[in-house]
DNA sequence: CTGAAAGCGCTTACAG
DNA sequence: CTGAAAGCGCTTACAG
């Protein structure tokens, strides 16, 4: 069954009684085909199962059916998500999807954005996941002649989809202002400059503007950097425990920071909210049963609402409207690990 | 400078002084062809950059140069992981990977057995992480065009990389009976049937032949099927509790299967290893911070193996050997969850 | 060892 | 609205 010939254009005019390019043209659904003849070619096509071969397609100047997805990595709980929801909306909208992680490694990064006529010879489109970019790097995919929608940056010439993070952050640190807490910490990750994503910054930013709200400042002692991961907030708690100052309540950049912060806590004799009350960011499913409280952000949603915006682009090249940032709602989850300041 | 012209074989014909069927076959490595030949065409194609279209090469009957990576899912740490070492390995022998999610939809999984030859007009191999396949479907991929290799996977008629589940389960009961423990309950998911995947079913006859090592036999009462995931375990933890015997150890199939059962725990005002010692299966980054005790199992390092196996099938379509299943160690990580009965 | 020719299955102008 | 022709960039037999 799958050594059986697969049925070529030709076989669809045969059966059709027309010529191939009128096939081509009614399959695509182009203009200037009859009615009759479109349902000719359907007919046709269907009874034979004919799926045209996406590499003489390719080669003859037509689409690739398939997108790439570009993500920092495909490990992370965030990135996980957001890569297996667009994939779904990929498939299906039957197109095939190239994974491209780029794992941290500048290396391939370059490597990647160097060779855009390359990646556009395999894929009609691209979906960037939080891709840092350099001025450069916009311009070229934006003067290339991929689609491209990306999830989680920021100010670029194409369809995006996000969260609001300064608010997001500021929902979070007013949370524990709320609570009576005055004395706050961040543990925050830090953007390396590229201003097409600002994550961390907005974060950082957010929780500045809560604390003014507040008409409080921030501590710098109280601002620590943090990688987005387990370990990262391990360090940064126990940095804070052991060579800054213990405040009331911290708040981390995510939820996996959150984890380690808690991890650190523990290793040092204390806990969360006992010692500290601490808030996360993500709504990860392991929040709820470490009693983390949190703001959640969708993330099926945004991968799957990106998807769909690259997909838009591509069935509409002309006709569709200026790119648009889309900015999806996020939520305070209230749990354990954070309570009224004694 | 994406926008510069693709250099072509043409270009690399000319440049070089010999004909393009003379590139293309050295270009491949095939014989019957000079050094003196070698060396022009390797040079003027560097000087140009040339990479060959995949979209012609393809349909001229060549190679894809891309390869699909089947899994059941992209969410899970497990298959996470998997699936970016097995990306790497492809990225740095010049492959693009496809990536195919099943989304644990029996749906998604006939649609893409069912058109083998679909697949195999757009990649040259696949990678297969734990799939269940049926009879037919194993023979048919084994008669197709495609080169096939796996992980996780049993008895199937190609390259498989995985690790003795029965042995680390095995490994992980000792562990309590070692402790004086004799009263154990499994957590654990349950095989539908399929023979190509044996995980959760090789798990369950660890744990029985580890009892019946100690003269022990299986109370069918504490064999509770729970899917690999957190709310599974935090189910499958609640019913014991509450339906049936709390015994005074437990060994869960998988590290989330065991956060669940914490949680669970701690739901009934319980925990680790006060009440009950818990030892898990995986070494999730997370397992270290809840200190809970488990057998770890390399999870990159099967992805990226499986990778090879399929990279070298490629590369030596006829020379490479008989195929075989390899299996890579696991090791006991002894840490807060599990105590010495009292 | 090397090259001329045909063909893979489509799409794109260009005629009708 | 429809079709004949050329061509996309390779690879595969087949001659030399």
């Amino acid at each position: 069954m799958s050594e059986v010939q697969r049925a070529t254009i030709q076989d669809v005019a045969l059966l059709s009684g027309l010529s191939i390019c009128t096939v081509s043209r009614a399959l695509r659904g182009l203009p200037n085909v009859s009615e009759a003849a479109q349902a000719k070619v359907a007919g046709a096509a269907a009874k034979l199962g004919y799926v045209a071969s996406a590499a003489a397609s390719r080669l003859a100047g037509g689409s690739t059916r398939s997108v790439a997805i570009i993500t920092p990595t495909a490990t992370t709980w965030f990135f996980a998500h957001a890569v297996e929801a667009a994939e779904q909306v990929f498939a299906d909208s039957g197109l095939d999807t190239m994974l491209i992680s780029l794992r941290n490694d500048p290396a391939v990064h370059s490597r990647i954005f160097a060779d855009l006529s390359g990646l556009a010879q395999k894929v009609d489109g691209v979906l960037l996941l939080n891709v840092e970019l350099t001025e450069g790097q916009i311009h070229a995919l934006d003067a290339s002649s991929l689609a491209v929608a990306s999830v989680g940056m920021h100010d670029v010439p194409w369809d995006n989809v996000g969260i609001d993070n300064v608010q997001a952050a500021r929902t979070a640190t007013e949370h524990l202002l709320d609570l009576g807490h005055w004395d706050l910490a961040i543990l925050c990750d830090r953007e390396k400059g590229a201003r097409s994503v600002l994550t961390a910054t907005d974060r950082l930013r957010g929780f500045t503007e809560a604390l003014a709200g507040h008409d409080l400042t921030v501590d710098a002692d109280l601002v620590v950097g943090a990688p987005s991961t387990i370990d990262g907030g391990r360090r940064a708690m126990s940095e804070l425990i052991e060579n800054r100052r213990v405040p009331t309540a911290v708040f981390a950049g995510c939820d996996e920071t959150a984890f380690g912060a808690m991890a650190a806590l523990r290793e040092h004799g204390l806990s969360a909210p006992r010692n500290i009350s601490i808030v996360g960011l993500d709504e990860h499913p392991m929040s709820h049963f470490l009693g983390l409280s949190t703001v959640q952000q969708p993330v099926a949603d945004q991968g799957a609402f990106g998807a769909n915006l690259l997909v838009e682009r591509l069935h509409n090249p002309e006709t569709a409207p200026e790119p648009a940032s889309h900015l999806l709602p996020t939520s305070l989850m209230v749990r354990d690990s954070s309570r009224r300041r004694r």
